[in-house]
RNA sequence: GGUGAGGUGGCUGAGUGGUCGAAAGCAGCGCUUUGCUAAAGCGCCGUACUCCUAAAGGGUACCGGGGGUUCGAAUCCCCCCCUCACCGCCA
């Protein structure tokens, strides 16, 4: 959530940094500011009534006490109330549609964010490893299917299109992929491990702002008003919402396993064969919560552990940096790691590493206890550590052997217990 | 699903309808004493909004949320939410 001040001070300079990512939200902002305006002309008005009231009640209990007649100080203290009820409502109305508006604005790209309309004009940050050298490249699919390690057809019979079932070999290599992962990012890159729930409040949601805006991606569970995670982002980063934390255990690292959930709502991918899009999918995601100072040191060394797992399994990929206008709501910078996949003849996108600055702090309260004593917010930042269904495909597809067989990175071999599929 | 107990400032925890924004303690900050540390003493120490060009300084609101009673509500009444515990049912 942007900050009010900032608006109310800067609102031009927010408007081009918005306009930046492609949208118009000119009016959006002018709407609000022009709320804020009524607002507090209405608060004002009734904070002077109210001042009012409270003298002469003060007054009342003095008078009372040394027994004297009241009758005209209490007529005076209730000639306003009717308009006072009315201030309130109005001011509390106002403040909600207000509210309404700021949650449905994106947050800021940082200055330094290239400009760019789509994913066309992100800008290339470093490659890294060698594309192998494949006779015959194969899909992912034709590859598993071969191989008997994922059932599409059976997984559309129980629960319809976009979901997969692994089997045999291929539900025990995801496995392994998971306290890989998991493994990694504890031991080596210091984060603590969670394993949160998979089903949220909605507040969970509207914290990393998933809501009031895409309300349409979220599966709901509609009995309790609850919703599955879209990724583990959301239980993780709001386990410290409404908290003040003291400076000293900044910043917060956790790594969590969990399955994710999204209808993929009018999206054009979801046709994409094979495990590339699917409603539902495996995800090891990495948050920091830090000081806002470090925020931007941070996202490097986050984004350099996401990378490392593809270096420790022998994957080239390449890291993009998002343009402004293929930037997420709730980021101020992205970094995306691509996985190159031979079957596809692309890179796929395997983690997404965001800096979310103090947008989504903002929108959960969530803030720490600074040396000076003052109470500042946090910074949130995260990477999914990685989709396994797209690390699944990079595997398959890159350690295809001219036999026809996968052979697997020799680091998977303490968790799938075989080198070759 | 049933029953019960609770929700007060960063934390713990008092609070009779009228100087209660709220006792006390802890934590934090400052000062004094001290060679250092420690300890002790004294003082300061909530948040949001708002007025003011700004500072200084005012004002308002906030004791889970929302209504109500009242001149006046942390305190009385109603509804809701949440937390915890126990019981039942199921894994």
């Amino acid at each position: 959530m942007i900050d009010i001040r900032l608006l109310r001070e800067q609102p031009d300079y927010v408007k081009t940094r918005l306009a930046a990512r492609g949208s118009d939200l000119g009016e959006c902002i002018d709407a609000a500011l022009a709320l804020d305006g009524e607002r507090r002309a209405a608060e004002t008005r009734l904070q002077n009534l109210q001042a009012d009231r409270n003298r002469l009640s003060k007054e009342i209990g003095r008078l009372r006490a040394g027994g004297n007649d009241t009758t005209t100080l209490e007529a005076q203290s209730k000639a306003h109330a009717a308009e006072m009820q009315e201030l309130s409502n109005q001011s509390a109305a106002l403040e909600e549609k207000q509210h309404a508006l700021l949650l449905a604005l994106p947050n800021l790209p940082q200055a330094t964010v290239p400009a760019g309309k789509d994913a066309a004009d992100n800008t290339l940050v470093r490659e890294w490893g060698e594309k192998p050298v494949l006779e015959n490249p194969q899909d992912h699919l034709v590859i598993a299917t071969r191989l008997k390690l994922l059932d599409f057809d059976r997984a559309a019979k129980i629960s319809g299109s976009g979901f997969v079932c692994y089997t045999g070999p291929g539900a025990r290599l995801e496995r392994a992929l998971i306290n890989f992962l998991l493994d990694l990012h504890t031991r080596e890159h210091g984060y603590v491990e969670i394993n949160p729930p998979h089903v949220v409040r909605s507040e969970a949601l509207v914290g990393t702002s998933q809501l009031p805006k895409f309300e349409d991606q979220q599966y709901r569970v509609a009995n309790d008003d609850l919703y599955l995670v879209p990724t583990a982002e959301v239980p993780v980063t709001n386990l410290h919402r409404e908290e003040i934390l003291p400076c000293e255990a900044l910043p917060i690292k956790y790594a969590a396993y969990t399955p994710c959930f999204r209808r993929e709502a009018g999206s054009a991918g979801l046709g994409t064969r094979g495990l590339i899009r699917m409603h539902q999918f495996d995800k090891v995601e990495l948050v920091k919560i830090c000081r806002p100072e470090n925020s931007h040191t941070e996202l490097e060394s986050l984004t350099a552990d996401a990378e490392r797992v593809l270096q420790t399994l022998g994957l080239p990929y390449r890291v993009v940096e998002l343009c402004t206008g293929d930037l997420g709501f709730g980021s101020a910078r992205t970094y995306d790691i691509e996985v190159w996949s031979p079957g596809q003849n692309a890179y796929l996108e395997v983690s997404s590493c965001s800096n979310f600055e103090d947008f989504q702090a903002r929108r959960m309260n969530l803030r720490y206890k600074a040396e000076d004593g003052k109470n500042r917010f946090c910074h949130t930042l995260n990477g999914s550590g990685t989709a396994l269904a797209r690390l699944y495909v990079a595997l398959l597809e890159n350690g295809l052997q001219t036999d026809g067989s996968v052979r697997l990175p020799e680091p998977l071999h303490a968790y799938f217990g075989a080198g070759v599929l």
